[in-house]
DNA sequence: TTGCTATGAATGAACG
DNA sequence: CGTTCATTCATAGCAA
């Protein structure tokens, strides 16, 4: 795949008159968006806040047509699927039965709660669920692809690390900067 | 021939009740369902009441398996959804400043009460929403964005206004009857 | 062309 | 109610 294509106008294919039937044209990010939202990700952003992501958007508008709801849908599915990817790794390779700690324990028991919104329950509370665990564990005589999950998991736990990013350091332009500071 | 092109997807029912015995996760609304529950959104109904919603899912229940959970939460999303994307378009796209009129904001004189519209008010009582009033106003010289924007407006104004729908107008079979008369 | 893969987009379900 | 998660649909790009 040709690496070109600087600056915008990637999308440059006929779009919404081709032969598709149904509406026109998603949103194919450029080189350097995709470079910004992956360093975004990367430093710990797992999951902006409605402002930033219109920040960023913002921001990434410079290098080419860009909504914030694409942004939206970026981290959405971007977490997801390295969410989705790990999970597979955990089913995959059992082998790695001496370590198993998913950050935050999910409980997942069986969800009532339009019930519980609208009483149409008839009993019988259940309130019940597993706090966070997260533990650490010993750093030692792992394995290539172990220490790769671990990278995974220590991913999953900087949900809401502190950061700041500035975007522009090689960039051929413009040196934009994009400080995030949240709380 | 098959091209692909559908505007939603058209496998609808059959899933969980049909004989393929497929899975059945979650709901999938058939484009009947669907459909009605569009028109009754744009017809005024945002928050439907317990019973409205039981109303609707076992009218809706002809077209294919649904609950009344599905119904509540279908308005939920999508009124969420609306309000989110609405709020996505105003930030996303401030160059329509030729015309931004919140809702009803009838009167020339300016935009004294925000707070009466958006009546986030704490010391009254707001049984008095919108008049619907929908004051028109030139359809001319809006670009395409321009009036699907104030598409949006429009819909927003319309939180509480009564009204009346009524199933199966073209419907291949039934011409079922659901009026919904509030309060 | 056909199939696969990556990923943008949508939405049902549910949480805080 | 706003936000988040899980699953699925749809499509561009590439490979065989």
């Amino acid at each position: 795949m040709e690496e070109g294509m600087s600056g915008f106008s990637v999308r440059a294919r006929g779009g919404c008159g081709g032969g598709g039937g149904t509406k026109c044209g998603r949103w194919n990010p450029t080189t350097e968006q995709v470079k910004v939202l992956t360093d975004l990700f990367r430093s710990g952003l797992r999951t902006p806040s409605t402002d930033q992501i219109q920040k960023i958007s913002s921001q990434l508008s410079f290098y080419g047509k860009i909504e914030s709801k694409n942004v939206f849908y970026w981290f959405q599915n971007h977490k997801a699927r390295e969410r989705q990817k790990r999970r597979r790794v955990l089913v995959d390779e059992p082998k790695d039965d001496g370590i198993h700690f998913p950050c935050q324990d999910n409980n997942i028991t069986s969800t009532k709660h339009f019930s519980e919104i609208y009483n149409y329950n008839q009993g019988s509370e259940q309130p019940e669920r597993v706090k966070e665990t997260l533990q650490l564990f010993p750093l030692n005589s792992l394995s290539e692809s172990e220490s790769e999950k671990l990278r995974f998991f220590a991913e999953e736990c900087k949900e809401n690390a502190a950061f700041s990013y500035t975007i522009g350091a090689e960039m051929d332009h413009p040196t934009l900067d994009l400080r995030l500071s949240f709380l």
